[in-house]
DNA sequence: TACTAGCATGTTAAGTTAACGTCAATACGT
DNA sequence: ACGTATTGACGTTAACTTAACATGCTAGTA
């Protein structure tokens, strides 16, 4: 439920504020049982948020405010696995398909499974994690420069091998929302995913609606350039029909059952 | 010990016969102490050979053992950390190494967290499972089409994002030795090593006496062409003074001490 | 209203890990 | 040679984590 939620986010603010916490602390601070504060650092921890120890959690070694950042991004699960399931339609078995180094593509992967045969191209770390020794399932790793903080490799090395492979779909994310133009963090990050484009046929952007309200720096596209946008009901109607009206083909995805 | 590595390939056989077995069973039929049996199966399923469940171990998922990478690594392991404690002497800090997707080079992978800093090179998913993460130690993954038999990204990819690059050193090992003569199975990797060679300046080549008297289908290089063979002492005085007198620049590594 | 499904949570038993201590083999300086 | 670090394997125990099952809450539905 929401309340689940909230708890993930005052844990994640908890842990950040002091640094380093042991379990214990957080099992008298909250007054839940051991078990519970295991299963929401599980979460937190597998969302990158923290990093778990033995016996006590450390926020992530890439900066707090980052941290802090990031797991307000990650946090809903449900709408990333919603906008991965409404992203299944438009691919079919024996296409190729792309999948960039955001969380939103990496959720499709696990879904990919049921789609064999099937190309897949990648430079997410964790993805080609995933795919890995699976049968009937061609997966070709983008190589490149790895990059801590996005667990990914990317850099030239990156661009070119993109520029050698053409796909059939692409999937991916953005770091931010504003007006009709999708930003990036990082430089180096959006030349990867330009290249990614250029080289896919069918371009599908996924974006949950905290990626609204936020700053990023780099320009990445204008969001009339993807075939597809699927955004998570929470971006509200205004903006959904100011999308629409600049000709963007969006489609918004429900986080609970149809 | 050599004890050690002895115990660890009979656990290796014995969970690959049986497909998957107890821990608790493992710690009966070895009559060790549970936590022993836990630090023998960590090292392997570190090296990709096994996995833990939680009370039990499983082979990896995939089929082929015998030629796959993941029981390759157990196979003459004394001779491989030999092999790879004596390529060292040609690593110096600062340097960008590359690494093929041998089995012994990825030994060497496992000593160069001492050399740090350094820039390492490769196209094997076990070498770059265990250099993502580190700091002081830039990694550049090659990608490519993954793989399974030798759990590696090869293929025009790969070939072509080496061609990009350059290196200090190359570690790199064969299938077979037929004369002066490397050989390598499969074309695709030939291609690979081939690409590897030309992008490199120093080009050190590992080979453990297995190596000898076996057979494989395509020419990699002439062992000429290396600046360095290290061989363990296994191939014998005649076949070394013969290599010596066609120019081979051989160097006999002791797997024992003195 | 009652029924059902889906979560979040608690409880307990089984399993795992870290930390420390012992022992043997190897390297090193004198 | 000799004693002295050093290293690695192994065992023991206490702390910690996980899996599995049970309970209760909430929302959607007949």
């Amino acid at each position: 439920m929401i309340k689940a939620d909230e708890r993930r986010e005052e844990i994640a603010d908890y842990v950040i504020k002091l640094g380093q916490v042991r379990i214990d602390d957080l099992v008298e601070h909250f007054g839940v049982s051991r078990m519970t504060i295991h299963r929401h650092i599980d979460r937190l921890a597998q969302q990158g948020v923290l990093r778990k120890l033995h016996g006590a959690v450390t926020v992530q070694p890439s900066g707090l405010y980052e941290s802090a950042f990031r797991y307000r991004v990650t946090v809903n699960r449900a709408e990333k696995d919603a906008l991965a399931r409404t992203a299944l339609d438009y691919i079919e078995a024996g296409q190729v398909v792309m999948l960039d180094d955001s969380s939103t593509a990496n959720a499709v992967a696990t879904l990919l499974l049921d789609v064999k045969p099937l190309t897949v191209i990648t430079n997410s770390v964790a993805t080609a994690a995933l795919l890995t020794h699976v049968d009937e399932l061609d997966f070709i790793c983008l190589g490149g420069q790895y990059h801590n903080t996005y667990n990914a490799y990317i850099g030239i090395v990156c661009e070119n091998a993109v520029a050698q492979l053409r796909a059939n779909v692409l999937i991916c994310s953005a770091s931010a929302i504003i007006g009709t133009t999708a930003f990036i963090q990082d430089p180096n990050v959006v030349r990867v995913k330009q290249a990614m484009m250029a080289a896919s046929v069918k371009r599908i952007l996924l974006i949950d609606h905290a990626k609204f309200d936020r700053i990023a720096l780099h320009v990445f596209d204008d969001l009339t350039s993807f075939d597809v946008v699927l955004a998570t009901e929470g971006l509200g109607d205004a903006r959904a029909q100011a999308l629409e009206r600049a000709g963007v083909k969006l489609r918004i995805v429900k986080t609970k059952a149809p």
